[in-house]
DNA sequence: GTGGTCTAGACCACA
DNA sequence: GTGGTCTAGACCACA
């Protein structure tokens, strides 16, 4: 199944964000081996080297770590995982509030409906 | 400023959806008149059946009220407009969570997170 | 007049190298518009993408300012540039003793040496 | 492990460089038995042709003594091989100011950066 | 097999 | 015009 993507933002960023949210969701889980660029590109059906540009990308983050000839593992630094897993829940919130700001709610009214409504 | 559409979905329930949420939020407000169907059809660049297929069904819902030969209003009942926009929020609320999950996060963690985050 | 490459390493490395010796000689003052991607791959007979890569790492490394469509300027940040200056001439340094320690001279040995002969 | 060679220059020429450091260095000691030009041409994986004109170069230079028959021997002319040294050093040393001043060093602010960077 | 580089050329947004 | 992205495909080093 080739992942879908957006017309908005480049496709390499979307990999990233898709690839990102498979290795901190625990699909690709941490310390394994992260399939090849081929592999990866033709499973979300996109260019090679498009799919290298986001490995490239996550390499920078430091989720995923580069063993050159012998192909990318994901990272196992707990930390990182940590604290990405927390900036994207941040993310999240931030989408959610505004959304409901949208409607005509305050941070407080959000606070109480989730209070209420979450059960 | 034409309004944008998705791929998925038939651009008449975005129309609605966007609609609906330029009521909830005040940019139409209750009891005020609702522009004409080729006004809106102009405003959101789509083909005026479109709009008009989109106003039909926002007066299924009871959010826009039809007079006939004097063009239609939006409605004036706080009850419904209340009860709308909690539905809105309550589908905004679930987007959230469903979110979080993908992340790792229970319900309980949810909570825990946005009474720290939130401020 | 096409620059010219080592067999070793990545171009794209090269060319970085390249422009950075340009700027900090020079030859692209600071503040000044840099060229447009189009333009330095022709001077330096290369194909965009491998100048553009280049350009990109410049911008990452702070030398080069990315103004969208209206192209790229070098840096004004004359800490940086001092800075980026002082990390090459400590680099040109290090080579230059291991030249010398290949010769049997010691890190003394060096310092008279200079004394002696720079003048 | 083969010598390598620049693109730039005659191999031959680049052959008399890198045995001459050979010798200053110690590598191959004052006095000693110099490897047959066979020997030499093998290790360095070029043509013994090449590798005689090379012996030749740097016989003539007084830093490889033929015997005739009995084969070649490395100088014992210490006052000879000190002034090759020196000569080399130089080399390196004017080297590494056309760099600097390609960084816009002048010979006083190489001498000072020298000091202050070689410790 | 792995990752990486480079080219050629199309196409896009922005203004 | 500017920078940026993407594809297709060749080729490289490493092991």
């Amino acid at each position: 199944m080739p992942w879908d993507f957006d017309r908005e933002g480049p496709i390499y960023l979307q990999l990233v964000a898709h690839i990102e949210r498979s290795i901190l969701s625990g699909e690709f889980p941490p310390g394994e081996r992260c399939p090849s660029v081929r592999e990866l590109a033709c499973i979300a059906a996109v260019n090679p080297n498009t799919m290298q540009k986001a490995l490239q990308e996550l390499e920078r983050m430091g989720l995923v770590v580069n063993n050159r000839t012998s192909g990318r593992t994901i990272t196992d630094d707990e930390q990182l995982l940590a604290n990405t897993k927390k900036e994207l829940a941040i993310e999240q919130l931030q989408t959610f509030v505004a959304a409901m700001k949208g409607l005509g709610y305050t941070k407080e009214d959000c606070k109480t409906f989730i209070m209420k409504e979450l059960n």
